[in-house]
DNA sequence: CGGTATTGTCAGTTTAGACTGACGGTTCAG
DNA sequence: CTGAACCGTCAGTCTAAACTGACAATACCG
């Protein structure tokens, strides 16, 4: 008869759908299923939840379970809930899915965009400096690369506007915002 | 065997720093490694180039390079072009970053983002359902998760509709419309 | 304080994914 | 038609990342 026990219970076949879409998209955004999932059944449940709870209900190890919740505090989506009288520790997770997009991103940008932008100007430092030590046909293929480069540069500096405008603006009015300013800014040539 | 000859030639050393940025730019976006070196190189290669001069030039197996160049032709990014009375087959990339970002986003969306939309309208359906079917406290329960998945589908709809008014703009204006936006739409509550 | 319950860490193992290199198919020159 | 040059594919190997489980550290109870 009971094939599989859990799935008897719709209350946990509901979750497990939702956990691994949740985790699957986790995955696009290049975070690990683990982390995903575990993210997932925290949203899900109202109730603050430890550690091997989340490892039981997920049948994962209760050391990635430990370290997943690790990764999703330090992103700052998850919350440490302690009561007095109770010597375990409770996780909670944001409630809101705007916020902890808005604060996703502001992380990401922090751990992952200005690295990386300030490698970009290096690199197109590095280029413009070769470019005038060389002469003749070598300068002249030496600046062409720098000027890819800088174009390259330029493009992701206004992608890095674009998430600061989003960082500022914020929160669920976003798609509104930028609905009204597409009708302002109609297409340019069709 | 010398240690680096290559870093003797100026124009080789200005392109790698650039490829290794762009390399990391892409696994941050979950391309892999040596897709992302492909296209910085041939980004930054005017001419088209065949896929031995790739490999070599990257120090890549041929296989790799191959398979690199199909992965970003189905990508779209990177185009054939062939010779008459040349039997070998050129690729080149498109050299302005919007229209590639543009086209990036597109194909995501196709392959990730819509697949991952229909599963998630799923999950709150069998949810609905599951809630109707049963009764007391676990139908309340179950309506409940239900909220959840639902409020998390809003917002995923939300996200959606920003890719959508992305490509309806397109390229480099949606800095400026963005912030132009903003100006409009003041934040609530600071 | 000693005992126990619980979380955090990390070396070793497993797993998923990338890369290589050999092979087969195709095109074109002679 | 034959051989040479070249591209695409994929089985096998290699590498990097995730996961496990045992141990260390910590908090709390009596």
């Amino acid at each position: 008869m009971n094939a599989k026990p859990d799935e008897r219970d719709p209350q946990r076949e509901v979750e497990d759908r939702f956990i691994e879409v949740w985790s699957d998209i986790s995955q696009l955004w290049g975070v690990n299923k683990s982390v995903g999932r575990v993210h997932a059944l925290l949203y899900l449940t109202s109730d603050p939840l430890d550690i091997d709870t989340i490892a039981e209900r997920l049948q994962i190890s209760h050391g990635n379970a430990s370290t997943s919740i690790r990764d999703l505090m330090a992103w700052g989506v998850v919350r440490r809930v302690t009561h007095p009288g109770d010597r375990k520790t409770y996780f909670e997770a944001e409630q809101d899915p705007w916020t902890w997009f808005h604060t996703t991103i502001r992380e990401r940008r922090r751990r992952e965009v200005v690295p990386v932008m300030e490698r970009l100007h290096e690199a197109a430092g590095f280029a413009e400096g070769a470019g005038k030590g060389a002469k003749g046909k070598q300068r002249e293929q030496l600046m062409e690369t720098h000027d890819k480069i800088e174009k390259f540069a330029d493009f992701a500096h206004e992608f890095v506007d674009l998430i600061d405008v989003f960082l500022a603006v914020g929160h669920g009015r976003m798609a509104k915002v930028f609905r009204t300013a597409a009708k302002l800014f109609p297409k340019r040539g069709g």
